[in-house]
DNA sequence: CTGAAAGCGCTTACAG
DNA sequence: CTGAAAGCGCTTACAG
């Protein structure tokens, strides 16, 4: 049915390993041999079997991306930045993107992982999500497969890696505010602090205070969560101290908003009264009004730096053993709220 | 170095194709036998090398998504609720999701949609955005290449497609005003009518004008853009008209954004003044104050019934020739703006 | 009900 | 520099 390169070594009049070698410059062949199969190769259209081809060499120019079920870990908008950053470099360096839905019944996201190397259908894996898992890992580590892990915990450096730098950005979002001349600075959390992002952020945070000079008051920092009316209450708690923050760090942008409305409610005038920071920079800290100042995680430049580095293991660029942690760095994104 | 299933046989005593017929059911196997062989597939981690099995069954289980180097089909939010749609079909028929992303140099998308066809490394296509190209359509059509257009243009049903119903949704939009007693209802176009969503939209809107009875005032429409500050100049336009609306249909949840902020900058109050309905129901319409009330487009159930109907087509359940055109209804998701 | 064998479309030593 | 042949790991008629 489809056109095989027996076609086109019929077509051209050579051999078919003939045509195999002009086409991966494996072998030197004549250039005027070359030039028949080329030609033949674009009247027919012929592109090579990837199972055929896949079969013999062991590899399927497919790297994974693994995605539970409930897609928890589609949830933030901020995936789509990932995959474009993915498909930047897996573009150029012709590699395509397989991404494994979980079957409705598999409740074990680990074997699920484990499946797609075992079946053999991709070259490499990329890990994303909070969910840490420590059994997948073993396995492929010890079968030195390729993967990748972005923006989970980096256990131990025992794995690559790919990570935006959380806690210089929170540190680096109280120094921007330190600069524009604030000294009570408050925190609220994009979430608990069992989510390793979230604890980065609060480390960073906490840095900047005591380098202050001030030191660390805990009362200044509240627990944010993904409730959507997060940002509400923590900010009346804030705003009720008796002596209040002039400025708040917001874990997420969502946050931030809702901060700025209790704020504004409250009587405050952002960004006199009262400076705002949020994290994230999505599209909410544009939208907003004020529109939030925020710091930007590189997610696109994670999703690159992530399939380069795996794409580099995979071809044995990088040693297996050599590992990688990539920390990319925050930047802050100035609007009118702080 | 991975385990095959030579192995599995070996282990559990039988011949290889005996191994083959119990996992894929063929052909009748002792129950005996087959415990022997699930048994040993277990100990092994057995997992049937998908190259292999590709390369005989001309399955790869693999659906294609095409997406452009310049990821425009990837700028909007919503795509990640398609990709969400198509996973719960795939992950529920055991199919991957296969991304397959531009190289630089290649600026003909066309060539690699047939390219992803031509390496046999998906059953299916499910081709997204809003370029429509003819060429590809033709070899894979003439080759009975099953893919299903999603939210393109539906070329004269030559092709099977899922779309949201637009039209129905700006229709609705109208008439859901109209309910809560207005009549001087005015539309901002998502973007300029080239767009087929657009024209779509707006062709609903005149529908349920003219049904109305007081016939379509041209002057109560305004076309609307991809800039971010589309909607304030619109805005003053429209309420500055001798008879002003009442009610403004904006195209898009941004856009219901701007329109919301002028016309509060303007002194009238949402939605007592004015009613606001946007359009897409994305975060932004929950985010705004007072939110916004919007049409909702069935994205994860475009997803859902595109990779549905793909698989039926590659598994013979549907004939290519009888063309599915699947139309979803949009909802209103009524909030305070309207 | 089970085994031996051919073949899917490639790549890669191995000769010439 | 090019050709004939083996083999990758499966599936599927074909015998028994």
């Amino acid at each position: 049915m489809a056109v095989t390169i027996k076609d086109v070594a019929r077509e051209a009049g050579v051999a078919v390993c003939t045509v195999s070698f002009a086409m991966n410059g494996s072998a030197h062949v004549a250039e005027e041999t070359k030039k028949r199969i080329f030609d033949a190769i674009e009247k027919l259209n012929y592109r090579p079997n990837q199972s055929a081809r896949g079969l013999v060499t062991k590899k399927t120019n497919n790297i994974g991306l693994v995605v539970e079920e409930t897609a928890e870990g589609l949830e933030n908008t901020i995936l789509l930045d990932v995959i474009k950053g993915l498909g930047q470099a897996l573009g150029k360096n012709n590699y395509d993107l397989l991404l494994s839905f979980q079957k409705p019944q598999s409740r074990k996201l680990d074997e699920h992982v484990l499946d797609v190397y075992r079946k053999q259908s991709a070259d490499g894996l990329i890990l994303m999500g909070t969910a840490s898992s420590e059994r997948p890992y073993e396995e492929l580590v010890s079968k030195r497969f390729p993967f990748v892990l972005l923006g989970r915990p980096y256990q131990e450096k025992v794995c690559h890696s790919v990570n935006a730098d959380n806690e210089q950005g929170a540190y680096d979002a109280v120094q921007y505010l330190v600069r524009k001349g604030h000294r009570r600075i408050a925190l609220i959390t994009p979430c608990s602090l069992e989510v390793d992002a979230s604890l980065d952020r609060y480390n960073g945070y906490i840095r900047a205070m005591e380098e202050l000079g001030d030191g660390f008051d805990e009362s200044l920092v509240a627990i944010g969560s993904f409730d959507p009316d997060s940002g509400y209450a923590e900010t009346e708690k804030l705003l009720s101290l008796k002596q209040r923050p002039t400025a708040i760090v917001a874990g997420r942008d969502v946050i931030a908003s809702r901060v700025i409305e209790k704020a504004q409610a409250l009587g405050y005038k952002i960004p006199d009264d009262l400076a705002v920071v949020g994290f994230d920079n999505t599209v909410v800290s544009q939208l907003a009004r004020p529109s939030i100042t925020s710091v930007e995680l590189p997610m696109r430049s994670m999703g690159f730096e992530a399939a380069s580095l795996l794409i580099k293991l995979i071809e044995g660029e990088i040693r297996y053993d050599d590992v990688q942690t990539i920390v990319l760095p925050c930047a802050i994104r100035e609007r009118e709220s702080a």
